[in-house]
This record gives structure tokens, sequence and C-alpha cells, in this order.
RNA sequence: GGGCGGUUAGCUCAGUUGGCUAGAGCGCGUCUUUGACGUAGACGAGGUCAUAGGUUCGAAUCCUAUACCGCCCACCA
């Protein structure tokens, strides 16, 4: 392979990757001796396409893969692909509809046959993505949320509870959308503040009491009075002792509710008379719990009123029973009033229709034992977060959890292996022949619970199903997730690993935040502002995308994506490129790697000890994940440092043999950012052997510090000369005179070559004239005519007043004895340096402001 | 109501335990066809670090308060 002028990153991509693949380089080693590292990734919906989210999660994921792959750790990262149970089924769904069809035109086993072909002939495209993004996983251990060895884990899991009497099955109020005809968790439900209204309605007493005919309550949802089963009053409220155990007559009804007495009830809040609705309100079911209240349910599953809400009202939606019953409630004279509030109201977070609290025999998980153990575990640090603060943020939430409803009513998903007797309603059964509609047992027929696993009791256990084949891998290194995903996810991995495993699932766990788009706003499909992950790729590279979206981010921390960092980091890799063929070039004209010998390269020292920098800073920087400075380290370090300084100095000295060993390091140590453009080069390079992917993490090289000084000094005297080239007047290069100064007479083809300056002559001290360089230690003038000069008189004036400042502040700083006393004396004795070298430096400028 | 985060250059953002002249990318200005790169090179302009107090020898960094922006949780009869 040859250079070409320019880095085309898709005539190479795939091919890279291909070999890599083939080359066994993403399976985990098994070295003995060597740490364990493992990474699970979050598994993609099997058969959707990846979203920018992802392109982020994989680059962070994939820099610390390829990194401890690099510094020898039996490195492992594992992908997977996701069922989505809801998701998918929301897409499912949709097809159906299209088709003319419904979920009711078929068994479960059909729907699920269905959607098993339907994901399965998208699934490969997501894959494909990973791999163009650059995953470098361990496909062979791919696995798929359905998979037998997932199922398996959740049966047991399941039985496991079951046993302990953490499973139980409960009628209680649970999230049901009505259009998805299925329940979620309480975290799935998205809340929304709306406006609304709450409207007063008097309830008479059945016998008027202490003066009191009738008790005003208020509600925002009139229609569920049809389901009221109590009223109730707070037993401090001195207003309405007397009322307690009595009764009112329910409008619109013939029934009679009594009057309760319960701390639900707020004095403060309007009437302190709060109607009770047990069947349609999470509050109202608690008070309901208290009291034996009754149930009735008058909202069915469909979202229409039920037959228990009266003749009157039966199959009205509940917005068409809501307005009739207040039009009859005003009617009879008992709408008190009504007011324009706003209150929060759950949302089903796929279709937008608002949740009805509603009751159903679900199965529950018991979840204290579970998240005390978890909370526990937090405290004592066991696992790491970054951000910090998210581990209090779980904390919070763990310590205030409610019962996990796992059931859902969806198709799509792993069937709950539950049997229940067909002669008795409370008998139910474990038993894992899900793929059997009716069992028999103990002579009884049982049949199956028709409903399957919300997604996150089986993606809770994640971490230990994946790697159940290679033990010695868990628990997992890092868990890198989405932030979002902090309770749903993070937190039921960790409860669900304590309790089936005994440990952590994973020791860290980096958080991303969201990425946004451009202007900062939320990526939405409505809003037409996302970004496809594969088109950038496309455009700029896998590279440039991976370094671009890493770039100024942050654990935790939402994020716009800057198409400016992506193009940054496509001409970050275009400069490794070209750098790559100058010397390749070199190594070309001068094969054997003979050396000009001369001991005044001290831009090779410079560059070792900044290569020496860069290799322990990335370490430090990686372990703790700070990707974003990591990534402007290797920019600086390849573009300001390697490629302006020591490339442009080693065109003198071409010393190829250290041109290949220091490009091997800048290869290897950018390989995890930008692996594609490093791998290519390597490829393309004549002399490098094997494949980058599986090289060392370079060595450090031996430095004389001393040397690397000499050279940060002819840095300094190179930028000086090039700024006051560009800044006198006329803009152009002028003859650079010295005495007798050694490192400038050992570098005066070096200072030639990058200033410019026509010759670097050596003089004696008494014939330099012209402008002199306010270098300290240095006698260096540039040789401008007269005129010139005048011109540059203002120029040094200004500057003499801007170093006088600094010396005062310096000076008023040394003034102060308990500066002097209190600071570190490395401190005080570095102000003294500095003060010094100002001092000689203002001096300096002064007697050149004479001279002229 | 409870909690978390943010406010630093024109824009997007870094800035680890307080300590060099507060940084980067993009953008902007001037100059440059140099043994690779114009997706480039050189030089440069640009910041009262939201505000007000406090702690400290020293504060973008720690504390308190305020303002504005964003997010999460709970509640809203």
């Amino acid at each position: 392979m040859k250079f070409s002028k320019a880095y085309e990153p898709n005539e190479y991509e795939p091919d890279v990757y291909a070999l890599w693949e083939k080359s066994g380089a993403f399976k985990p080693t098994q070295n003995k001796k060597a740490d364990y590292y493992t990474i699970v990734m979050p598994p993609p919906n099997a058969n959707g396409n990846l979203h920018i989210g992802h392109g982020l999660t994989i680059a962070l994921e994939d820099i610390l893969t390829r990194y401890h792959r690099l510094i020898g750790d039996n490195t492992w990262y594992i992908p997977g692909a996701d069922h989505a149970g809801f998701e998918t089924w929301v897409v499912y769904e949709r097809f159906l509809e299209s088709q003319g069809k419904s979920r009711f035109d078929y068994t479960r086993d059909q729907l699920y046959t269905q959607v098993w072909n339907f994901v399965h002939e998208q699934r490969g495209n997501m894959e494909l993505q990973l791999r163009a993004l650059g995953a470098s996983c361990d496909w062979d251990s791919l696995t798929f949320t359905l998979d037998p060895k997932v199922t398996k884990t959740v049966y047991s899991t399941f039985k496991k509870l079951w046993d302990d009497g953490l499973i139980y099955r409960g009628e209680k109020l649970v999230n049901f959308c009505t259009k998805h005809q299925t329940a979620f968790a309480d975290i799935e439900v998205t809340y929304k503040d709306e406006a609304g209204k709450l409207w007063q309605i008097a309830y008479p007493l059945v016998e008027p009491t202490e003066g009191f005919d009738e008790l005003v309550v208020a509600t925002t949802r009139p229609e569920t009075m049809l389901g009221d089963t109590a009223i109730a009053v707070n037993p401090e409220d001195k207003r309405y002792q007397a009322l307690i155990g009595k009764k009112v007559q329910l409008p619109l009804t013939d029934r009679e509710i009594p009057i309760i007495a319960d701390e639900h009830a707020d004095m403060e809040y309007g009437t302190g008379v709060v109607k009770i609705t047990p069947a349609h309100d999470q509050n109202d079911y608690e008070v309901g719990q208290r009291h034996n209240l009754p149930m009735i349910t008058v909202i069915g599953f469909d979202g229409k009123m039920t037959e228990a809400a009266g003749a009157n009202y039966e199959n009205l939606t509940t917005e068409e029973a809501r307005k009739k019953v207040l039009k009859n409630l005003n009617e009879q004279g008992l709408l008190r009033g009504e007011e324009d509030i706003k209150h929060a109201v759950g949302h089903c977070y796929k279709c937008d229709t608002t949740i009805e609290p509603l009751l159903k025999e679900q199965w529950f998980v018991d979840v204290k034992p579970l998240a005390q153990r978890a909370i526990k575990v937090l405290k004592e640090g066991k696992i790491k977060f970054h951000p910090a603060s998210k581990k209090q943020v779980l904390i919070n939430y763990l310590e205030q959890l409610k019962d996990w409803n796992i059931s859902r009513q969806i198709p799509w998903g792993i069937p709950i292996p539950a049997f229940q007797n067909i002669d008795d309603p409370t008998d139910w059964i474990f038993d894992e022949r899900v793929e059997q509609f009716e069992i028999k047992k103990n002579g009884k027929t049982y049949v199956r619970d028709e409903d399957t696993f919300d997604t996150w009791f089986s993606s809770g256990q994640w971490p230990y199903i994946t790697t159940s084949d290679r033990k010695e891998h868990f628990p997992t290194s890092v868990m890198e997730t989405g932030a979002d995903l902090l309770f749903q996810w993070v937190g039921r991995m960790i409860m669900l690993s304590l309790y089936v495993t005994n440990d952590v699932p994973f020791k860290e766990v980096y958080m991303h935040g969201m990425v946004l788009d451009e202007k900062g706003q939320k990526m939405s499909k409505s809003k037409g502002n996302v970004i496809n992950p594969i088109e950038i790729v496309s455009q700029y590279g896998s590279d440039a995308l991976r370094l671009g979206l890493i770039a100024s981010r942050s654990a935790g921390v939402n994020q716009a994506f800057s198409t400016s960092k992506v193009i940054a980091s496509r001409n970050l890799c275009n400069k490794l490129w070209n750098i790559s063929r100058l010397i390749q070039q070199m190594v070309d004209e001068n094969p054997k790697g003979n050396k000009q010998l001369t001991i005044d390269n001290y831009s090779e020292d410079w560059i070792c000890f900044h290569l020496n920098q860069a290799n322990k800073e990335l370490q430090k920087l990686l372990a703790s994940y700070r990707f974003a400075e990591a990534g402007d380290l290797l920019y600086d370090l390849i573009w300001n440092k390697y490629a302006d300084w020591f490339l442009e100095s080693e065109k003198l000295w071409k010393d190829t043999t250290l041109l290949k060993s220091t490009l091997e390091q800048v290869l290897i140590m950018l390989h995890p950012f930008a692996p594609f453009v490093t791998e290519t080069i390597w490829q393309t390079l004549s002399w490098t052997e094997g494949i980058l992917i599986t090289q060392k993490w370079p060595e450090l090289y031996k430095v004389d510090t001393k040397r690397v000084k000499k050279f940060d000094e002819l840095k300094d005297i190179i930028a000086n000369i090039r700024s006051h080239f560009q800044s006198l007047p006329g803009a152009q290069a002028y003859p650079v005179a010295f005495d007798d100064d050694p490192l400038v007479y050992a570098n005066q083809l070096l200072i030639q070559h990058l200033t410019k300056a026509p010759s670097v002559p050596k003089l004696p001290t008494e014939e330099l004239s012209g402008l002199r360089l306010a270098i300290p230690g240095h006698n260096i003038y540039l040789q401008i005519p007269e005129k010139v000069l005048n011109q540059h008189k203002e120029n040094l004036e200004e500057r003499i007043l801007k170093l006088g400042q600094e010396i005062n502040t310096l000076n008023a700083r040394l003034d102060n004895p308990r500066y002097v006393e209190k600071a570190p004396k490395e401190l005080v004795e570095e102000t003294r340096e500095q003060l010094a070298t100002k001092q000689n430096l203002l001096e300096k400028m002064k007697a050149e402001l004479q001279l002229i």
C-alpha cells in the first residue's frame, strides 16, 4: 500500500475491521498473570438502527477496551442485542395496524413467532453498524436477550425469588396504557405538567349533623367519583370531628359512602375533605387498604367506563363521562365551582396516552430486601461512580422504591413461567414449560400466564448472564451507559446481582450524558433534528466521529453534538496520515536508518520527553475516565509537538530509527481513540509488522532533561524571532546575528530552517546591532534597518510597561510576609526566580530601548 | 416540596486535591505555494471566570447568599 495525499477513511475502514475480526484480536486472551478487563455492552435494540448516543457509548467503551488490550489485560468486550420488548412491540403493532390487523386477530404464540421473524429479518443491520463504529467486541459472545441462556437464568431467578417469598401476585393499581394495553413500572411513566381544572363537588350528608348538610370535595377527575367508596377528613381536623363515621350520599348513584378519618386528607388544602377512589388513584388505594374499603372499578382497560359506573355512563370514554358527570352534577346543583390549576399527569412514554391507574392482577417483586442490600453495598463504596454524585442519587431512589411490577401484557418478551389452576384462580405454580399453553400436574390442569417479563427484569441480570461462560470475568470492570438508565437499569442490575450472585455486577459505573443536537436541543424524530452516526461516519470517518463525540464531554453531562469537533478530528487523522507519509518517504530514502551524527539534536530528547509525559498522563486520564482530556492531550501531542516541532526539526536530522520508533508510539497511544486510521497507517508503513490492535503499550524513553530544556530554550528563541518577523513593519525576515553563544551556534541551521531567516551569522559582540531579542542569557540581534527599528520602539515601550506591572504583582506577593511564611517553599522559590527573570528581562529591554 | 447539575473567549466547552501569564477546538485578523499535510504552516486579537459577601498568604476552584438556565424525584383530592 502507498500513502495517498489525503486520508480517505471510507476506502480503508471496512477492510481494517475485517482484518481485526479475522485475526481473532477481539477474543479475550487467557494470560493467567494478567488482569481481567471486562465490559458488557448495553445491548442495542436488535431490529433498530443505532443512534448518536450509541456512537458515544461505543466510542467510550471501545477506547477502554482497546487501551486495556494494549496494556496486556485479558480484555473482553461483550456485544449484545436487545429484543427490546415494548419498543419492538410498538413498532410491530404499528406494522400490524398498517396491514389493517390488530393484536386481537392472533394468539399470543402466533404473535410471538411473527415478531421473532420480523426482528430476525432486520437483525444484522445493527451489528453492521457497530462494526462501522469500530467496536472491538467479541462477536462469538454476542448475546441476544431471548437466547436460551438468558431465559434459563431469568427463570431460575424468578424461581428463587418465588421460593424466597419475594414474588407475589397481587391486585394492585398499575400504570396502564389503554392504547398499548399494558402496564408499566412506575419509572416508565412520564409526568408532564398540564393545565387542568379543579372542580368542587358537594356530597350531601345522609343525616345532617352539627349544622352540616353536605361536604364539598375537590377533584381534577370528576368521572372517578362514580367509583368513590368513602370520603376522608384528617383525624386532627376539628371542623369535622363529629362527622367521622357518618355517611354521605354519593351523587349520581344510589350508594351511601362513609366519612372516614385518614391522614391523607390535608387540612390546609381546599375544604380539607377528599374523595376516596381506591380503584383509580394511588393514594386513595392506600387509604382504601388502611380502611378496608371496597374498590369499585369504573374505568376499564379499554379506557371506557364500566358497567359499575352506572347505566348512564357505561361505555363512555373517560372524557365523555367527565362532561356528562359535570353536567348532571350541575343540574342537581351539586357543582360548587371550578378553578384552573396546573398538575402533573402521567403519560405513556411511547404514545403519550394518559396513563390510567387501574386495578390489575400482576406479578410483583418485593424489592425492599433487594434494595436494602444494594444500599448497603453502595454506602460501603463497593461500586465507584462517575460522576460520583450519581451514587447518592441512586441511594435516594432505592430508599423509597416501591414494589416492582414485572408483568407486561405484551406478547413480545420472555414469557412468565407461571401457570394458573383452571379450577382455582388462587393456585399458581412455577413451571418452565412456557411453550405449552396448558399443562397437567398432580391431576390438575394449569394454564399459562399470558404475560411477559418487564425487559428490565432480564436485562437487569445482564452482567452475570453474559459472562457465565468465563466466570473469571465477573464482576465486570465497568458498566458504561446513559445517565438516564441509572434507576431502571443500573439500580436493578445491582439489586439482582447481589441477590443472585452475592457479588456486585461491576466495580465501576460510568454514565454519559445525552448527545444533544448542535443547538443543545434533545434529539427526536418529531423535531427532525436526529443525527445519524452512520452518516457522520461516511462523511468524516469513524475515527473523526469518535474523537468528535468525546471532545469536551464529561461524565453525566448532556452535551451538544459539534460538527466542528468532528471536522477538527477528521483533520487530525489526516494530519497523522501525512506525518506518516513524510516519515515513510524519509525511510524510503534512507532505509538503513543511518542518522546524521550530531550532538545538538535536542528536539529528539524533547519529543521523547513529551511522549513519556503523554504515556503516563494518558494512563492516569483513562483510569479516571477523563476521555475529553485524553483526546486533547493526544491532539496537542501529535499536532503541536510531534508535527510542528519534532518533525520540522527532524527534516534536518533525519534519524529514521527514531522517527520510526516515535511514530509507532504515537500510533499505539492514539489507537484506542482512532483505531481505523492508526491501523491503516500501521498496515501501510513498510517496516511495521503484525497488527496494531494487539501491539504492546509503549515503554518510556530514557531522557536527559537537561537536553529537553535546551530545546525549550531554542523554541523560545525561534518563537520570538518568528513573532518579530511577523510583527515588524513589512513582515519580512532578517538575518539573525549572535555572538559567543554555544546553543545558537550549534543550532544555526535549525534556527534558519524554522524561522526562514536569510542567515544566522556569528559576530563579535561589538559588531552586533539591530533589534535585540529580549531573551535572558542570549545576545541575539535581528539585523534590521534603523527605520524599521524606530517603528519597533513603540511596541517595546508597551511591553516594558506590561512587564513592569507583572513585576509589581510578584513583588507584592513576596513582600507579604505571610505568603513567604505559609506558602510551600518551592512555590516561594519559584516566585523569586520568576521575579529575577522578569527583572533581568526588564533591564535588558530598557537597555535595548536606550540603544535605539 | 426535595435533590442534582450548570453559568469561564464570538460559539461549543475543558480546567483532578486552592498555587506559573485561566486553556482547547471552531470562528475572527495578518502573512505564507517551505521535502508530508491548504483537511496546511507562521503570527496575532479576544476573558471584571454570573453577582454579592466570606475563608485564605493566595480563589475560576472552598463556604454562604442571590439571580438566571437545565435535569431528576415526589406530590398536587
